[in-house]
DNA sequence: GTTTTAATTGAACGATTGGTCAAATATAAC
DNA sequence: GTTATATTTGACCAATCGTTCAATTAAAAC
């Protein structure tokens, strides 16, 4: 029934969440999207339907992986740029919050925004 | 020599510093200013010299003041959008956390992170 | 009071933003 | 092969972005 996708969603959003952690989601836009991916925007907004619903799914997808870096990172692009304004959002994050039984998210989350901003060494 | 200024520069950029905070770098728009502070883009150009100039003279003035949340809120928006491209920003914070002995800062940001989504509670 | 200097005003600029959609294309169902 | 459906294409849009600057206003210097 009708035309294949020509790409791997996930596979996009792996790229697409790469960028909001390296430029912050306003800092990242649609241009930066349509050359990082190669896809054009329309094939992206018939896929994720907008800007926010892209930070969603990569957000979503980064929360299902292995991938300690992509967790922490589009986390605390959520947490400081998305939350305050999107419901859905802040859901997710509480949620995620919630089942975390750690009892040093927020040294992690410091220490990843450290190393993010080059003030503390990206290795180990 | 010429006419007064009809503001006060520290004040202004305690406004401006509160809507950093509020939106982001990137989420905070000239046209937000504006509206905030009340003064005219072309008085808030020729005062400091551009959108990053207005951001780093609210981070430096809030390194001297006795106001944790605004210090902390501004830090991170540093961190996440600023500092990774902005050479000044990124000396004022790294110069920040030389002359800061307390091992836990990365907890405190974590916190504050935290707070600012809501996802913890704001009150201490 | 004239001149000089500093600050304010706000219209205007080109660039960029997130988002739309009619046309073209490709696949499945019959 | 025809029809129905899903996807891609990319030109286009109004809105907003950060920034500039000539004109105006106000104070100091003389």
């Amino acid at each position: 029934m009708g035309k294949k996708k020509t790409f791997d969603s996930n596979e996009v959003l792996l790229q697409v969440g790469q960028l909001f952690i390296t430029n912050g989601y306003n800092g990242t836009s649609i241009g930066d999207i349509v050359e990082e991916t190669g896809l054009l925007r329309g094939s992206l907004y018939a896929t994720f339907g907008s800007k926010q619903g892209m930070f969603t799914s990569a957000l979503k997808l980064s929360l299902e992986r292995d991938d300690e870096r992509l967790k922490w990172g589009l986390l605390i692009v959520a947490m400081l740029e998305v939350t305050p304004r999107n419901h859905q959002v802040f859901e997710i994050v509480q949620n995620w919050y919630r089942h975390q039984s750690s009892t040093n998210v927020a040294t992690n989350i410091g220490t990843e925004l450290l190393k993010h901003s080059g003030i503390l060494g990206g290795e180990k």
